[in-house]
RNA sequence: GGUCCUGUGGCCGAGUGGCUAGGCAGAGCUCUGCAAAAGCUUCUACAGCGGUUCGAAUCCGCUCGGGACCUCCA
């Protein structure tokens, strides 16, 4: 089966052909580094995370770039209009590198401990200025950009009048039509330098308070918005990539632009397959800066928010987003993330069981049925990830082959219902979808021998005790210890286990 | 105002024409010194109205509700 990807370009899921197997050039938009990571943030980050992951089990060779934006965009603050970062900085009294190095540490510390792989390449804004006016000057040259008093705009009706004629009108990713823009788009400032009020900035020309800013032909300024993803994808991955992802705010204006200016240097249209992950919301809205209602990673680790009852463990909040598919918008609750910590915590510790059993692919399957209902559950993962990435029904199915990896481990089943070769099938793929393509690993906590020795003790003393019928010693131990967070479990050969 | 999406059981969330999604919570049972865990069983659904169809949560229309984008936003 081959793997089918949603393309918003076409509004419609299309096998997955890159460009020049086994390579694959991917790009999603990275954070801005001027404020800490939500946990809107980190959906399209896991989202893209898997999408890499299951690329390279596909066996393709990705190249995966993800920006970081540092350079601030263009931002209206009051009347006036002033880097991003360079605002922040003068309230926090920091250097803008400063800042921007504190929250990509932090970004990078979220993105470690969501377990998402690092991409190929990082590339930041400010590390490609360069780039930035080398492409601002080919698309004027072009004359599809002019300056005006010190900034340069993208001519949007020339493009889209232009681009029509080849049916790729401005608009084409998003469904809008620039008529309709032209009588709706809400007065910015400087709208007297531009030609139409559509067009957008590829270069401002800094004011005398902006920190951030760089020589250029057009005099000091700095990058418009939208123009560091386009240099930058085009410097690593090629005038055309395979795939293009970020969240469904940025589809317009955002990679509407990164189209446009792309397409005009590079005469193509930049990606060919455009995913966009919807949002996460709470209470019923979008999670998001301008609605004041972020809950920031640290505080989700730490439960430290009026909006949560308590702290939510990073693998946690990777499961919960994994249990939905990624072009629905997802609804934060406590009661929600409680439900996926405990249904994690159920399927974790099966899984952990089967993958340290060992099976002999000698013997037969007694109950054919099941051995059947087994193979097909597991070879249905591969099925659901090739059907856009569908996560929630992959997770699903872990769910339904749990009950008999449980079953097994309790006696249950006999040890011979099934066969060895089954049970080797199940136990090395589910460590393939578990580990590989999902990226869920157990929360260990550092360095416990210490306090598993503790705890293997005192289940030594309870053990005496319950030999002796001494219930009132054995129920404190375990008790206390559950008071402290350590569930101990009388298994059914007479051992005992505990988990934190 | 324009463009688009959406409404599934107490909560989260799959599913796009006929087949039990799944998780959490609730109930019962098994196991058990008790408990927990686990297993088994089970109750709550497809916003409303109309249409198409042998058959619709799934397609079409209308009504009502929610949301996103149009401005930096994942």
């Amino acid at each position: 089966m081959p793997l089918k990807i949603y393309n918003s370009l076409t509004r419609q899921k299309e096998v997955f052909e890159p460009i020049n197997a086994p390579y694959v050039g991917m790009y999603v938009c990275g954070p801005t580094v001027s404020g800490e990571s939500h946990l809107g943030h980190a959906r399209p980050f896991i989202t893209f995370d898997v999408v890499y992951r299951y690329l390279l089990h596909k066996g393709y060779k990705v190249r995966y770039v993800r920006n970081i934006t540092d350079a601030g965009h263009f931002e209206e603050e009051g009347k006036v209009a002033e880097d991003k970062i360079a605002t922040k900085a003068i309230l926090e009294k920091l250097e803008p590198m400063e800042l921007v190095q504190k929250y990509t540490n932090l970004y990078h510390w979220a993105m470690t401990q969501f377990n998402n792989l690092p991409p190929s390449i990082e590339p930041t804004a400010t590390g490609h200025i360069v780039e930035q006016i080398e492409m601002i000057k080919k698309i004027m040259a072009d004359g599809y950009a002019y300056e005006s008093n010190g900034s340069v705009y993208f001519d949007v009706v020339k493009y889209n009048d232009d681009y029509s004629k080849k049916n790729q009108p401005y608009g084409i990713l998003s469904g809008r039509n620039i008529e309709e823009q032209l009588d709706t788009t809400r007065d910015l400032e400087n709208q007297e330098e531009k030609k139409n009020k559509v067009d957008f900035a590829l270069w401002k020309k800094a004011p005398i308070e902006h920190i951030m800013r760089w020589q250029s032909p057009w005099g000091e300024g700095f990058p418009g918005w939208h123009i560091e993803c386009s240099a930058m994808a085009t410097k690593y991955l090629g005038k055309q990539f395979d795939l293009h992802g970020g969240g469904m705010d940025l589809q317009f204006p955002h990679h509407e632009c990164e189209i446009a200016q792309s397409t005009v240097c590079n005469h193509q249209m930049p990606a060919r397959y455009w995913m966009h992950n919807n949002m996460i919301t709470i209470n019923g809205r979008k999670m998001g800066k301008s609605y004041n209602n972020v809950i920031k990673l640290s505080e989700l680790f730490e439960g430290n928010h009026a909006e949560l009852t308590q702290a939510y463990a990073p693998m946690t909040v990777r499961f919960f987003i994994l249990q939905s598919q990624y072009r629905g918008t997802l609804d934060f609750s406590n009661e929600a993330l409680q439900a996926s910590e405990k249904a994690l915590r159920r399927f974790m510790e099966g899984y952990e069981w089967l993958q340290a059993q060992s099976f002999s692919n000698d013997t037969v399957s007694k109950d054919e049925a099941l051995a059947t209902q087994l193979t097909t559950w597991v070879k249905e993962l591969e099925l659901f990830m090739d059907d856009d990435i569908n996560t929630a029904k992959v997770v699903a199915n872990l769910f339904e082959i749990l009950p008999s990896i449980n079953s097994l481990k309790d006696k249950h089943i006999a040890q011979d219902a099934v066969a060895g070769s089954v049970w080797n099938l199940v136990q090395t793929q589910l460590k393939v979808f578990v580990e590989s393509i999902l990226g869920l690993k157990v929360d260990k906590g550092a360095n416990r021998q210490q306090l598993n020795g503790v705890v293997e003790l005192l289940i030594e003393i309870r053990k005496q005790a319950k030999a002796n019928k001494d219930f009132a010693t054995s129920d404190k131990i375990r008790n206390q210890l559950a008071a402290m967070g350590i569930q101990l479990k009388d298994e059914k050969d007479g051992s005992m286990s505990y988990s934190f």
